[in-house]
DNA sequence: ATCACTACCTAGTGCTACTATGTAGTGGTA
DNA sequence: TACCACTACATAGTAGCACTAGGTAGTGAT
């Protein structure tokens, strides 16, 4: 991937998976495939279950454990109270950066 | 300053810089009044002087000493044809990004 | 002589995405 | 049986970036 790419995720990537879930529930390898599908092809399953695990110890999204009949069991993360005001939080943040860039942009031309 | 902005900055930071030396040529003291008067007003000195030094050593500006009335000689920086193709390039991995979270925000509505 | 402002610089820290690799379960196939 | 492909989770080590917390210099005002 793009070395601009992987510095832009930083900070965004978490927000992003935390809008997956605020969608609908969902698993790892799930999450790595919906990234996949929405043009992030590059990010790596190692990137994705660390990322949760992250969140799931700051208490952002509730976890439970299901069967799967294709392999290992799921463990499926679902957005909590925490986890909505979080990604609140997150919305406005990437707003206002959003839109300064947004201002930078047009200056330029 | 939030956490989250801190991160989101990373990658973003440098194209915003890059962005303020696209429009006109300046030095680091006056590019952290500048992001200061965008609204960025947690952004540390340090910061600033830091990411001046690694787009320059990637050759993406140019640099001239000019002599100050008011304080030490300035380092002036202008954004080089290396920098302006590195910058179309940030904004190309902005404008994906950016597509993908607003498309991720309007789904959760 | 001290303060405030201008102007630049750096060492150490924390956080995050990436690389690379490993472990386990299920089903198909040679 | 042995091997492969897919599903599914996990982690140790690395690189890069913003922040903290300082420091050095030059100029002018009180």
């Amino acid at each position: 991937m793009g070395k601009q790419m992987t510095e832009m995720l930083k900070g965004t990537l978490e927000g992003i998976v935390l809008a997956i879930l605020a969608g609908s529930p969902a698993y790892g390898y799930d999450i790595t495939a919906r990234l996949r599908d929405k043009g992030l092809t590059d990010i790596a399953e190692g990137t994705v279950y660390a990322l949760l695990v992250r969140i799931e110890q700051r208490g952002l999204v509730d976890v439970e454990k299901r069967p799967s009949e294709k392999g290992p069991p799921r463990k499926v993360y679902s957005l909590n109270a925490q986890g909505g005001e979080y990604l609140e939080e997150f919305w406005k943040t990437w707003s206002f950066l959003s839109g300064r860039l947004e201002q930078l942009r047009n200056e330029g031309r």
